[in-house]
RNA sequence: GUAGUAAAUUAGAUAGUCGCGUAUAGCAAGACCGAAAGGUAGCGUACGAGGAAAGUCCGGGCUCCAUAGAGUAAUGAUGCUGGAUAACGUCCAGUAAGGGAAACCUUAAGGAAAGUGCAACAGAAAAUAACCGCUUAAAAUUUUAAGUUCGCUUAAGAUUUUAAGUAAGGGUGAAAAGGCAGGGUAAGAGCCUACCGCUGAUAUGGUGACAUAUCAGGCUAGUGUAAACCCCAUCUGGAGCAACACCGAGCAAGGAAAGCUAAGGCUACUCGCCAUUUUCCUAAUUUGGUGGCAUGAUGCUUACAGUAAUGUAAGUACUAGAUAAAUGACUAUCCUAGACAGAACCCGGCUUAUAGGUUUACUAUUAUU
RNA sequence: GGCGAGUUAGCCAAGCGGUAAGGCACUGGUCUGCAAAACCAUGAUUCAUCGGUUCGAUUCCGAUACUCGCCU
């Protein structure tokens, strides 16, 4: 197994959100958005923001917990020093969430994006 | 058994792997960072979201506004009676009215015999009722009959006008002047009488709302509306944990008005108190941290008091505390196939959302004994 | 998290107990060779939704839904 990595690091300000949904590139997938952008730190941040207007606190808080479950398994793989932030597209119904077509969206996302390392 | 009424309770379970938050007198007199104070991370262990956590509709604690105080008024709220409570617009037990075959349910349920306002259209009239009609009297005109001195007179009727009486009748309207029957009258009328309704008094029962009985008033106290103004009774200062206190970082001042017999201090006035500079406008600065923050009108059990809400006493438990904000993912098994839904200072309620399961009490009906 | 305001035609809006003014837009007509402008005509039947008070509710009262603003 590989050393453990040390707690996520999270964006936590309004104005981080805004930097990186301004300048970075964006990623479409099935039912998630990605915005990347590169930062100077060592360490990839990440920051998850859905709207309150979607649907209530319950089915918000289980879209976070997949998203970020799903970040937690595929970090190792990830190339350091990028700013990531998840949205939740706005067209799909929230009954639809599902935890593996996420799996599928972030691979082929950060493949486009080329952080994804090469494992051989 | 079927149909229903009321109340209480529960809110998927088990196992495995990988993860999240808080605490930690264990590993540990340990590791890493730091001059130090101290901080960070790992392993282990313990604990880790509801009945509504929601809406923010009421009430209270707590904090600040002056120490939040007194009086008058305003504003706002409540509104049958008695009790419970820290308090309430909540709860309990009753009363009245309405609904239901019943169990039972619903009700912002004071005052229109203090005053003001409003009641569209329709209708005679919508609140000091006389427009039509009915009745009586007088006058005028006129018809018929009789008489005649041919001018008119008398009698009966009709029409019009004037004066008076009259609320029995009048296509309306949500609502029409207590209802209905009999007597009575020129015509009518609570004008009189019986029954019902209303109002008042007395007696009895009840703490009381009120109930029952008897007597009286004849009802000009006239209809409705107080979720129209209002009156009466009771209560009510304001803002809110993004309150507030402390540490750190940062910045830039300018203009206007008033100033000790003044102006200000979160409704006005008076008193009292605080403080000496205060208020307003424009510009500038503030992306951090700690506390507040989890032992409380707390929960559970038992006993006693009370119809009950609830109270008293004893024992026992304390098991969320985040700050982009913690409970997830995958796999397997089971069934009834898992609804509504996520704490953010804390409590007591109300309201709204909600798949089902279980329990208790009661009502009606059917069948059997 | 807390506090406050609002919802009327496609859009902007007045009204506040007696059945909804006005403007822009749309549609049709007149005018014109054709347009524009001008003039005329037309639309609310669930005043966000559900209950209550009242003879009667857009208006008064309560609940629900949605939208917007403020705090340091």
């Amino acid at each position: 197994m590989e050393v453990k990595m040390k707690k996520m690091k999270t964006l936590k300000k309004n104005y981080e959100f805004q930097n990186v949904l301004k300048k970075g590139k964006f990623y479409i997938g099935k039912q998630i958005t990605v915005y990347i952008e590169k930062n100077r730190e060592d360490e990839n941040i990440f920051g998850i923001a859905i709207s309150k207007k979607l649907c209530t606190a319950v089915k918000r808080n289980s879209i976070k917990r997949k998203i970020r479950e799903n970040y937690r398994l595929l970090q190792g793989n990830l190339k350091k020093g990028y700013n990531i932030v998840f949205l939740w597209n706005k067209n799909v119904p929230i009954e639809n969430l599902d935890y593996h077509i996420i799996e599928k969206d972030m691979q082929t996302i950060f493949e486009k994006a080329g952080i994804l390392i090469e494992t051989n």
